[in-house]
DNA sequence: TTATCATATGAACAAATGATCAATTGAAGA
DNA sequence: TCTTCAATTGATCATTTGTTCATATGATAA
């Protein structure tokens, strides 16, 4: 089970940072946040999520993309469990519903800002 | 230029909401940043820079994959300014080269370890 | 110079992604 | 019931993405 079975060079400083790094499971999970924020369409619906509670027809209208579009992206995001929806009537509401991914999106808009 | 000119069902909202939001252009930039972390294996890539300089087949040993496809993604990741790189003879070694993205990891890692 | 080693690069290709369009669902009103 | 409307879904398609393989750099050593 050697690390280094094919060849690196500083063997010792590859042990030392696989000992102290995130295990896979983590690391794919993290991948997926930022996959789910990776795309600016995407991007966009959550940014104006953050701001108020809107339904599918208004995100549209926020992001310039079709309601089809907009639906197909909001699947993802649930899947994901980055939002969640209540029906009223015909109409359905999305919100945020994963605080890390709330916290996560404040910060890196600090960033953006400087 | 009605943003709700092909139908939305709470105007006064969808207004409050874009006048409050991030503009596109800072947007793209921030979904360009969780783009190049979107990706497990350059994400994996980040994370073992995170800990300390390595050169490139060391992080292939790190990451299990082949020189060729780590030295394409470090490509990725020198485009953006991600990371930097200095040669030492034959061998050239990377680091992370941005303060936020540092920050923005390490907050979302401690996310992922709860 | 020639050979070798660590990286980088370009072409090619399969897989994943995001948008569009058409069809469907589910709720409300006529 | 039949219609309408908001939203969802499935199929399709063009584009993007990540990897592989072969080849090219660029530096060192023989």
């Amino acid at each position: 089970m050697n690390v280094c079975a094919d060849k690196c060079i500083n063997e010792a400083n590859v042990k030392k940072t696989l000992g102290e790094m995130a295990d896979q499971k983590e690391i794919v999970e993290m991948a997926e946040i930022f996959k789910a924020l990776s795309d600016p369409s995407r991007l966009k619906i959550v940014l104006a999520l953050l701001k108020r509670e809107h339904c599918v027809c208004d995100i549209a209208a926020i992001c310039q993309q079709s309601e089809s579009a907009i639906s197909h992206q909001l699947r993802i995001l649930r899947t994901l469990k980055i939002v969640k929806n209540r029906r009223e009537g015909k109409v359905v509401y999305y919100t945020l519903d994963d605080d890390h991914v709330i916290s996560l999106i404040h910060y890196s808009l600090d960033h953006v800002k400087h």
